[in-house]
DNA sequence: CGCGTTTGACCCGCGC
DNA sequence: GCGCGGGTCAAACGCG
């Protein structure tokens, strides 16, 4: 059914339209949406606070938090669930050529930061784990077809070349980590998130000027990815996917930026679990399998999340929690 | 010399 | 089956 496949394809999630602001052109230190309600002063004496920092310090209580991002909190999911029309979405690549359209849900276009970083605009999920179940039943279907080609390329592969497809078992399908992108507003591509990358490739994107860069973590046996890419519907934006789990802590952690790290005092882990459990839904599979997920597991993004003023921070959920009120 | 980037080639999955 | 586009490899190169 083709409306069913589009549906595989794209990755609909509403964006709500006062955060949409966050995305459009503001004035630097402006007022950032439209009750005025928001406002930051890009030239604050402490620019830049990292979600944690966010959170502990805030008297925010975060099931608020954890309603306006639907979480297990009694207030249903708006942002997840709904088919609202007042959507604001972001065409993210999110492997193996696929695209969707990823909910942005964020913060705050500090344009002048302390790091030459900019700050944090949004993050989201994509749904790669739905997207495998989807794709598995391809691979039902395919799985003879593999066979077949294994057989056949085990004849071939010999004489190849190169052996790229060594690293996994012909026939085996290339297994995708969980993925989770979020948009940032800087004009530098590269942002520093704690971790060491080391850049594997870059590639020419469809339809925009602006090259794709492959970034691995240069821990050994790390397997995290990421992907970065601006937007060409606005070059300001850069889409930034992060692929898989770290297993180390983060070198900025080691060297005593605990803040990066650390959990947050006032929140229980649960959130944490909570946060992921519903923004990385597909993680939920990795954990009925028995994976551990901690902190350290997060992905820097939601580790690192820095915002120029977590009061901005609040009244963005404060404003998902309002709206998802009846 | 070690580490990171660049870049062309190759592999792979998917749609037609 | 074929072509396209994305993802990865690895040699060459640059830099400190």
């Amino acid at each position: 059914m083709p409306g069913d496949h589009e549906e595989a394809d794209h990755y609909h999630i509403p964006f709500h339209y006062e955060l949409s602001s966050f995305f459009s052109e503001k004035p630097a230190g402006g007022d950032v949406n439209d009750t005025g309600s928001v406002g930051f002063d890009q030239q604050a004496e402490s620019p830049l606070v990292n979600f944690a920092d966010a959170f502990r310090g805030s008297n925010m209580d975060y099931g608020v938090i954890a309603r306006a991002l639907g979480l297990s909190c009694p207030a249903p999911s708006k942002f997840l669930c709904s088919s609202g029309t007042a959507s604001r979405e972001l065409m993210v690549d999110v492997g193996n050529g696929r695209k969707r359209l990823v909910p942005l849900f964020g913060c705050s276009l500090g344009t002048t930061p302390v790091t030459p970083n900019s700050s944090i605009s949004s993050s989201s999920t994509e749904a790669a784990r739905e997207e495998d179940a989807e794709r598995c039943k391809k691979d039902e279907k395919k799985q003879g077809e593999e066979q077949k080609k294994q057989a056949k390329g085990d004849e071939e592969g010999r004489d190849k070349p190169k052996t790229l497809s060594t690293s996994k078992k012909k026939g085996e399908k290339r297994q995708r980590e969980p993925a989770f992108a979020f948009v940032t507003k800087s004009e530098v591509d590269h942002l520093e998130d704690g971790y060491r990358w080391r850049k594997y490739g870059q590639k020419a994107v469809k339809n925009s000027p602006y090259p794709r860069s492959y970034y691995r973590c240069t821990t050994q046996k790390c397997p995290v990815k990421k992907r970065v890419e601006r937007s060409y519907q606005d070059p300001k934006i850069v889409v930034t996917t992060y692929e898989g789990k770290h297993t180390h802590q983060s070198p900025a952690a080691v060297r005593g930026s605990t803040h990066l790290v650390a959990p947050p005092r006032t929140m229980p882990m649960s959130f944490y679990h909570d946060l992921m459990m519903h923004q990385v839904p597909h993680l939920s599979n990795t954990c009925q399998q028995g994976n551990v997920m901690d902190l350290a597991n997060l992905p820097p993004a939601l580790q690192q999340l820095q915002f120029p003023e977590y009061g901005l921070l609040q009244d963005v959920l404060t404003s998902f929690d309002h709206d998802s009120q009846p």
